[in-house]
DNA sequence: TGCAAATGGTAAAGCGCTTTACCTAAACAA
DNA sequence: TTGTTTAGGTAAAGCGCTTTACCATTTGCA
């Protein structure tokens, strides 16, 4: 019942263990094909499988990817991860998943904790406020030469691999459909300011009003939070504004604010509209289903890793992605 | 930059790596209490982490732990395995988690795979079908020497480690609750007859109406599906036995259920209460806010994990933990 | 015929740690 | 004085693999 090692293979083979190595890692070098297929259906026979901490210590690596996320219980981020999660694992590596609370500090000490731990590379969604410490925070990654590559809110630097979904297009097409209904008093729930899509989204709903001929009432513009609660907070106030349409930052707000709203008697989407972002998994299970723009969560962990795993194995060019986000029609609008 | 090593404290401390290592790992030893406290000292301040990969060369381990899911897409499994990783990372280890898509195959191929990556230990929730084949599966564990623990879906047997919550208690206090509420056409949608839970849920469904003096009708128990597609699919055959109220086998049902009889333009909880099983997180944004036993995956995933940890580090004596579901009160009954 | 090049490999060091067996000097006992 | 403990360590092997430099033969070619 004993694990067969390289060792065991070159035995039976009657070659050397370089010899089994170079085989098995299809290394260059100047094995006879048929030594190679005796070596490779003893090794199938055997079920010979490498000894990952011998291969790790012998090539200087972990094996390990550091993963840095703001916000596990936030569904959407929770996708995220259990995307990458699952991604990273087809390609053999383990994870070291951070929670940073969205904090700046933490994703400081996270980032310093996972080089110290040696992490063969990082995927990055860091908090909003690190806007503001860029350049320290990409100068102390740069430094480690780790391969990092930011998921979804990102720095827009081209020698940093990254991926993410247009916000401009998806508030563009989101507004420009409300409007093309016939709305015409149209909240914005924007992201919170310090946030990474705050002013695409901005943008976009900019833009669709002025593509409709229409002014745009920066009034009507607000923003919010990501959290359940801050649609649910936020719904009453908003009334006093009139409007017959809620644009929601994400599904989650949307789902605070239409649960107040119909606590406060308003019916969905027939007194007052609610659109929300992302496209959530449970949405379609939810009390009204959402009218949303889909920003898929495999997607954009299935980039990452692959970004990652180019950087890693390949060492490519630094490459960027922007993800189209999918309109979504449903109930609430 | 580079990663300070074992032999780089041992340089600094003027010592050999050997007393470092004996040291830092608090082995029995002659050491000094000065030279302890000076080589901790110096750990901590170069933040010395020790290389995974040769401490697990050298003690023969991976560090990684095997995990086996029946179905990840099912929100309770998909808790379950995220409990059981945070705690297993919380631990140090790594994981491998295989979905088994509730195959009995799948899981004796999974745990072949397993042993012979030659993982630290196993962590099981099995294919419901593998009661058939416990002895089977109990040997093949047994005699790869790996600690195990079954979590959820168990063998009762007293020489595994398991934990798993009482179906009975549960199905008897929400049977009960019910009956005293004054329903009397009671549906029972029990799990899947082949399944681990079936059989003390019906117990306890039964006994709960002996202890009211009532009579059980067999025909109002049916074995159904764990999935929402099987409650939304079996409800309008459930109609013609003219329930009051219907126990789905868990919430996921229950929302099909409900679906269901909305369409079928039935008021929940007016014409026909219902009620789950587990509390799945978002049973409170759901339609109906859900009535359930809270069985909680968290305190699950930990348990099982500190019942192998037990095995590994301690190699205690089995143990079994059997947990009480909680009844939750909402507004669907 | 003689030498270079090609062919087909292998020896051995080293990755960073654990662990077992051993060493030396001082303290103690007889 | 001599032998025995005790205290306080250390040397060195080994975990299973990768990798670099180095061998032998055989073949090709002038």
């Amino acid at each position: 019942m004993k694990k067969v090692s390289l060792k065991d293979i070159a035995i039976a083979a009657n070659v050397s263990p370089t010899t089994v190595s170079l085989v098995l890692n299809n290394r260059p070098s100047r094995i006879s094909e048929a030594k190679k297929a005796e070596i490779k259906a003893l090794a199938e026979k055997y079920n010979y499988v490498p000894n990952a901490n011998a291969v790790g210590l012998a090539k200087q690596t972990t094996n390990t990817i550091g993963v840095i996320i703001p916000d596990i219980e936030n569904p959407f981020f929770s996708g995220l991860a259990s995307a990458i999660e699952k991604e990273l694992r087809s390609h053999g590596y383990n994870i070291i998943l951070i929670n940073s609370d969205d904090k700046l500090d933490e994703d400081i000490n996270a980032i310093r904790l996972l080089i110290n731990r040696g992490v063969d590379g990082l995927i990055l969604t860091l908090a909003s406020e690190s806007l503001i410490k860029q350049d320290e925070i990409v100068e102390m990654l740069d430094k480690s030469a780790i391969p990092y590559v930011q998921v979804d809110r990102v720095y827009w630097q081209k020698h940093i691999n990254y991926v993410t979904y247009n916000d401009y297009e998806g508030q563009f097409a989101l507004t420009d459909y409300v409007i093309k209904k016939g709305f015409r008093r149209i909240i914005l729930l924007a992201p919170p300011a310090i946030s990474f899509h705050f002013k695409e989204r901005v943008r976009g709903f900019k833009e669709a009003h002025l593509a409709n001929k229409l002014e745009v009432d920066e009034a009507m513009i607000i923003p919010a939070s990501y959290r359940y609660q801050g649609g649910y907070d936020i719904t009453e106030t908003v009334l006093s504004l009139k409007p017959d349409v809620i644009l929601a930052a994400n599904d989650i707000v949307a789902y605070g604010v239409i649960k107040r709203l119909t606590e406060l008697n308003y019916k969905v989407p027939d007194d007052i509209a609610v659109t929300g972002y992302d496209d959530l998994a449970f949405s379609k299970m939810a009390l009204v289903p959402l009218t949303t723009m889909r920003q898929d969560t495999k997607a954009l962990g299935k980039h990452g890793v692959n970004l990652l795993m180019d950087q890693i194995k390949h060492e490519k060019e630094p490459k960027q992605i922007i993800l189209s986000p999918v309109f979504i029609k449903r109930d609430s609008l």
